[in-house]
DNA sequence: GTCGATTGACTACAGCTGTAATCAGTGCGA
DNA sequence: TCGCACTGATTACAGCTGTAGTCAATCGAC
């Protein structure tokens, strides 16, 4: 579907998703917040990403206000499907046995899983 | 830890995983079993999974005998690890939920993730 | 109306990735 | 022993990625 966006562009998309529309600034300040970017680099990969049509710009007054085209949603669910069948031949039960014994589960994943297990057995 | 594996390296490394340890030959048979790649396409990937110190060689006579570093299942729990860090803030039952709402669990899916979550809570 | 600040566009460039051709060493068959 | 086939090493090269500098247009202040 829409093209891959990369670890860096990535960044810039979660500031997005965070909020949205937003100027290049904004974005910026945003994600300076957590990397050590220049301002040019970031404004480059608002670039990039017009270019794969993942985000959009409207005009206003003499700068462009950003937004996302992709919801996070969307793409987080595209990115853990690709992970599921390139890793674990599309079975999901697998990455959990797996997640299960890194102790990457806290007791709350526990709980909130037997809520959806419940949820989906009805 | 150790270096990225790119995703045409992945393919060198799960034909690596299937058997091993195997000739540079073998490995691009398996390989060009699924993908449309040259022998000396699959040779440089070994190359450079070679210099990213993820598999090694042994020398067999006049060529080598191939074999990977890392277990697969220490690289799928490495790969699993970050996305749900990168993607869900390192908390696994969103991911689950998101699999979910997708419709990618499947019924057997469900039996085993019931099965995993009564092993944890023992 | 001119000048500086703001902001997007263009350009740059090294390193990684995908894909492969060519080179060079070496052991085997004639 | 001499050349060929096999195999790893070296080199190639375009496209993508990370990171950023510079250019050019324009809007507001004086």
């Amino acid at each position: 579907m829409s093209e891959k966006i990369s670890e860096a562009e990535l960044v810039v998309m979660e500031a997005l998703w965070e909020a949205s529309p937003q100027t290049a600034n904004d974005v910026a300040d945003r994600v300076i917040a957590s990397r050590d970017w220049s301002v040019q680099t970031v404004k480059t990969l608002l670039s990039r990403l017009m270019a794969k049509d993942v985000i959009a710009a409207d005009q206003d007054g003499r700068r462009f206000l950003y937004r996302p085209m992709v919801a996070r949603d969307d793409y987080v669910a595209s990115e853990s499907g690709r992970l599921v069948n390139r890793l674990f031949g599309g079975r999901v039960s697998p990455l959990i046995a797996q997640l299960a014994s890194q102790d990457q589960l806290t007791a709350d994943d526990i709980a909130e899983l037997e809520e959806i297990l419940k949820g989906l057995k009805s």
